[in-house]
DNA sequence: GTATTTTGCGCAAACGTTTGTTTGTTGGGT
DNA sequence: ACCCAACAAACAAACGTTTGCGCAAAATAC
């Protein structure tokens, strides 16, 4: 290997005997509108690419104060839910010429703020995130200072940040219907964190649908804090070890429910006839499991897409969107994680 | 809100009327060194954190020829494997004091090949990466510009650039070995990305096994070419539907063992009394499958962590490390998918 | 043949840092 | 009174781009 300088504008015009700012307009497409004579466009762009010239991003941006990079926070990617969302979202990124960079907070607010000041210090012309919990001072700031950033999933009402999600009251309002309907009067509810939206809505949800039930609300049956499997598995043995055990759980997240389920294969409880079983989420290989489960599926393309919008028309058009949220309708997958407990039990 | 002009170095400086040398100096800890008074230091400290400064980390980059930053290029988030490979190594460099550009290349060339172009332009210290497939001329230029590089989980074995990954020939051997010892003698073969090492190392393993106890080698029960779940739904229909039918399946990835287990299902064929089923790589929550899937596990964390300090090292020393690749054992999991046939068949 | 336009390109500043070098100001020693 | 350290801070160049403006030469117009 030939150990070659590196390759920059002012090397291409050295090399050219030109200057760089020709060189820069050539190879930044705006030859032509600068009136730079066709041979020397050739050479140029014949020499670049020969030596392989990439323009530097540092340098550009930092003339530019515009990157073209978005950064897109995840609190969990391992989180098929959040892997979806990712994913449709960078594609229209891309699609759209900006380029991303993804930070997974592991649903740590510390992380998140580290991420947040990481990608600010960064120059990312615009931020896409969900949020780890409720109050987050560094969002706001970031918003108040007329910086894009759009809120997906997970979101914050006291301000008018823009958001793209799911119904969660109406989903979780569904999913339990679905378990009273089925006879349940006892079902433990396994929040998220307590203070994300998501979670704090699918519990107004629960409670509603059992107080049109005129089933009493019991404190006791809320456990849990995270949207994690292992969370799931905790709470269900708090919840299943209760005396008067619950007949149904309802989770606020699929991989919750997951462990959910393995606290019940262990306590040698079966599901769905000792324990009925419902999860938040689709789960894309719910349908094989033991059990395959009961879940109330969120549109995650249209989440991605939609917030992703959101937000690449905000950096277009230099205005945050007028229509500042965007609400999907969820939709309760049935499988056989939920059973008709009789009536005769309390 | 206030409409106030972006805080920098130079508007501290003039706000201070002292100049940007010494915020600079101060700011970035070297205010000691330089002897610079303590009334200074704490004028300034006070009034940038009062401002909310924090470094514009373009310029700084650009500046110093030094990011902090390292790109990490995996080819599916949303596979569990990566997600935790991609989780152990940002912890990792996060401790480190570097930040994380992840990128998901979705198994494309192309979309890997634009990954790397972006990385490199965005002067990344350093990158950490599965690559997607088993030519890739970027890579090695790369390499052999002496840019630091190393590789997880796949490998390119033509050139020396530094590697961990696991013995795919040892866990598929032992894998199909564990087939066979179960009577089995018609074993198909979900294959991942044929040109990747993963994939043709396991396959190797897999012939291996056969030869050693004079199973003949029959190309046709080799399929599919991803490491996807619906590559392996679509293969083991192919597989399942010969008319002398394997009796067992070997996945080169768990989550194409899953799309078999589903093709199994809609085939009304039963795994494991119809069809024996193993997938490499260890799925979180394959005990609560319908069957329980028996897994060759990998060991995700060390992956991440060995490689992800095989990078710290490079860019610490300046040098590639001297022992260039590591090499981990996998575990077999034996669960439930692997049943005995009877000797009598065939 | 002179005045004007067009053509093709170079100059230099700016983006926000970092850092080697220089400058000015004290205070102490003789 | 004079020299020399030590101290505190300023200057200026550099990193690689982009872009408003300027300028010489060639082409056109009168």
């Amino acid at each position: 290997m030939i150990k070659q300088s590196k390759v920059t504008m002012k090397n291409l015009a050295d090399e050219l005997e030109i200057s760089v700012s020709v060189v820069s307009r050539i190879l930044s497409g705006k030859g032509a509108a600068y009136r730079i004579s066709e041979e020397t466009q050739k050479r140029v762009q014949e020499t670049a690419a020969k030596r392989g010239f990439t323009v530097n991003q540092l340098a550009r941006g930092l003339r530019l104060q515009r990157t073209h990079t978005i950064g897109l926070l995840m609190p969990d990617i391992s989180n098929s839910i959040f892997s979806m969302i990712a994913r449709s979202a960078e594609k229209a990124f891309r699609r759209n010429g900006y380029s991303t960079i993804l930070c997974d907070t592991a649903n740590d607010g510390e992380v998140e703020k580290q991420a947040l000041g990481l990608l600010h210090d960064r120059s990312v012309d615009g931020i896409l995130m969900a949020p780890v919990g409720g109050e987050s001072q560094y969002i706001k700031a970031i918003f108040n200072h007329g910086f894009p950033i759009v809120l997906v999933d997970r979101f914050l009402d006291d301000l008018k940040i823009p958001y793209v999600t799911s119904n969660n009251y109406q989903g979780a309002y569904d999913g339990v219907l679905h378990l009273i309907d089925h006879g349940h009067r006892h079902i433990g509810f396994l929040q998220g964190i307590p203070d994300s939206k998501p979670s704090s809505e699918r519990l107004r949800g629960y409670r509603q649908a059992l107080q049109d039930h005129q089933i009493p609300f019991d404190a006791r049956m809320v456990q849990g804090g995270k949207f994690e499997d292992h969370d799931g598995y905790i709470s269900a043995q708090i919840l299943l070890n209760y005396a008067e055990r619950p007949t149904a759980l309802f989770s606020c997240s699929s991989v919750a429910a997951l462990g959910a389920m393995k606290a019940c294969m262990e306590m040698n409880l079966r599901v769905p006839e000792d324990v009925s079983l419902i999860g938040f989420d689709e789960y894309p290989y719910a349908s094989l499991l033991a059990t395959p489960l009961t879940t109330i599926a969120q549109q995650t393309g249209a989440l991605g897409e939609g917030a992703s919008q959101m937000l690449l028309d905000w950096l277009d058009s230099g205005n945050p969107p007028e229509s500042a949220s965007v609400v999907l309708d969820t939709e309760l997958h049935v499988r056989a994680s939920v059973a008709r407990v009789s009536n005769s039990e309390k």
